[in-house]
RNA sequence: GCGCCCGUAGCUCAGCUGGAUAGAGCGCUGCCCUCCGGAGGCAGAGGUCAGAGGUUCGAAUCCUCUUGGGCGCGCCA
């Protein structure tokens, strides 16, 4: 199969280049840019005036030059220099024509590539803590997840997605405490539930399945003022009154209820992690205490006040940071850099973590301690995602975690669909605030993006529909011979749109922005919408009628294909 | 106080990691089906790219400073 239009381009330039220029000496990169306007031809490239500077000449002599080097090709319909020493590129029809016809072969693979190279890499995301159901911002990292992930595995790259499970600490003690007492009011204790334990409705859900509860005497005498202090004690009661095994018990009922919930919610929004990775399982293999005496071989740690502590300011950090607390339990940061060497461990090249936007002060621990491993820091990319915030009627949401009172993901799933909620959360930059208008997401109204671009896509089934209806049908042989009579500029632009979207993959991907593609389809589907106002394309004229047809199929293979990167559905009807 | 992110049309945002005259959608003004789905399309008005310096052939984009907003600075996870 020929390569991407871009890649020809690419090609034939650097071949004139290594003419002209002999020296071996660093030559600035290649660049190829789409133009902004047909006027300077299709694409364009600044290598000339990027080569001014090292070469003493002008750039448009150093245009001439190339030019003048550059090879034929049956691509390239017209080279010429502009303004201040740009060269562009006029394609030949031939290159759309081909490039048509390769989106009707490939079909669902238009738009993949192998610049991965089956690199390993090891996606984590969402890890929200399994102390209660997902809510809407956990819904923008799965999201935007999911999509990195789809846009890796089309380029290439051989992707594991991780869900990375806080099974461990002190929040897993709250959250068991929290269901054991809930337990113990179903059978009509009188207490008052403490305000710093989970107070959501799924607690009292889970309680009802642990069945019989015996209060232990003096649970609740003579507790401290401070509410962590509070429930520390009431978890240490808890744990002596039923032992560390009727804890855990408990513990793992918890667990195992709400990580039911995710996965199923999960599931339900398109988002399939290859696998749930414990945290606690890195205590019990063993991995924690490798990493720790990994650093301790490397001389990075110190006991002070009792603790461990990692020299991470000598790894650019801002301070050291604990990894055993004095009363001997390791630390979440002793896990997490013990999880982050286990992935290298498993032979992931790349290490990709989508992570709240308040976390983003730990990035340069985790990179820290990595590199004190003998890891590269190159290695590790952290992706942050900044909030959501609602907003219904023009008004904000309200939104408290700690009081029980907010909107879930499920809830959100359920009121504007799976398909708004997955392009909502991802039209935004990941690292930009983002407000979802809930109200603009239910509405089947042109100014909703998912229906503006799904109504594109059920437009060509629909126009495919009547072709057959008039019984008709479209055949590649007679479209391909007619494919220059798509003259009029609707169909030069269609088609110029189309072949561009191979690159928007290829940028989204290594930039993980799959707002990229959004912003694309949106801009294929107008173009889409503006042709089908301008012209009718079942035509007469047998030649003309199957190169629209053609044109238009490949506009919505474009569209499903783009809309599948994105986990929304391209409906047929609606 | 220190660190990270952000500031582009009235509003919500793009701007392809330095390119040619800064773009969409909504809103506003005026239009377009005897038609393959009007959930659509066309045209117009609307900008000191927060501000000031700098880097260079060239800056909304990169670097400083100022300013406004968000977030973070635990032996929590």
């Amino acid at each position: 199969m020929r390569p991407p239009v871009k890649t020809e381009i690419e090609n034939l330039l650097s071949k004139a280049i290594g003419e002209v220029f002999t020296a071996g000496d660093a030559s600035p990169p290649l660049e190829i840019e789409r133009t902004r306007d047909t006027q300077h031809g299709h694409f364009s490239s600044n290598i000339a005036m990027r080569l001014a500077k090292m070469l003493g000449k002008s750039p448009r002599d150093i245009a001439a030059d190339i030019v003048e080097a550059l090879p034929e090709s049956d691509q390239v319909a017209a080279v010429d220099i502009a303004g201040p020493g740009f060269i562009n590129f006029r394609l030949a029809p031939d290159a759309f024509h081909a490039e048509l016809h390769k989106i009707i072969c490939a079909e669902e693979k238009y738009g993949n590539s192998d610049l991965g190279g089956k690199r390993k890499v090891n996606l984590e995301y969402v890890s929200a803590n399994p102390t209660g159901p997902l809510h809407v911002g956990h819904g923008r990292h799965a999201a935007y997840g999911a999509c990195v992930a789809n846009l890796l595995i089309a380029t290439g790259h051989d992707v594991h997605q991780e869900y990375y499970v806080n099974d461990a600490g002190r929040q897993m003690d709250i959250i068991a405490l929290s269901v054991w007492l809930r337990a113990l009011q179903a059978q009509g204790q009188k207490f008052n539930f403490p305000a710093g334990a989970y107070q959501g409705e799924y607690v009292q859900t889970i309680a009802a399945e642990l069945g019989s509860a015996e209060m232990p005497d003096g649970l609740f005498e003579a507790l401290p003022e401070d509410g962590d202090a509070q429930l520390d004690l009431l978890i240490q009661r808890v744990c002596e009154a039923l032992g560390e095994e009727g804890f855990d018990a408990i513990l793992e009922v918890a667990l195992d209820n709400i990580l039911a919930d995710i996965r199923d919610d999960l599931g339900e929004f398109g988002v399939h992690p290859d696998e749930w990775f414990s945290e606690k399982s890195l205590t019990s293999s063993g991995a924690v205490d490798r990493a720790l005496k990994l650093l301790a071989e490397n001389d990075v740690t110190y006991e002070k006040d009792g603790a461990t502590w990692f020299r991470a300011i000598d790894y650019g950090d801002e301070k050291d940071r604990v990894v055993v607390r004095d009363n001997g339990r390791t630390t979440y940061f002793a896990s997490d850099i013990a999880y982050h060497l286990h992935k290298r461990e498993r032979g992931f090249e790349d290490l990709i973590d989508i992570w709240g936007a308040d976390h983003h002060g730990y990035v340069a621990r985790v990179t820290a301690g990595l590199e004190a491993m003998g890891q590269p820091t190159e290695c590790l990319h952290v992706e942050l995602v900044q909030f959501v915030a609602l907003y219904r009627a023009g008004k904000k949401v309200q939104m408290s975690t700690r009081s029980g009172d907010f909107v879930t993901l499920r809830q959100l799933r359920e009121e504007v669909g799976n398909d708004a909620a997955r392009l909502f959360f991802v039209m935004r930059s990941n690292e930009q605030h983002l407000d979802f208008d809930l109200d603009l997401a239910k509405s089947k109204s042109n100014e909703n993006p998912v229906y503006y671009l799904q109504y594109a896509h059920a437009r060509v089934c629909s126009v495919m529909a009547q072709l057959a209806e008039r019984g008709l049908s479209w055949d590649d042989e007679t479209a391909l011979r007619a494919l220059p009579q798509l003259v009029e500029e609707h169909e030069q632009s269609l088609m110029l749109t189309l072949t561009r979207f191979p690159e928007i993959v290829e940028a989204a991907t290594l930039q993980r922005a799959p707002q990229h593609v959004v912003h694309y389809l949106k801009e294929l589907a107008q173009e889409f919408h503006a042709y089908y106002n301008a012209h009718k394309f079942i035509v007469d004229d047998d030649g003309l009628r199957n190169a629209r047809i053609m044109l238009v199929l490949a506009t919505r293979q474009v569209m499903r294909n783009g809309l599948g990167l994105l986990g929304v559905t391209a409906p047929d009807k609606m």
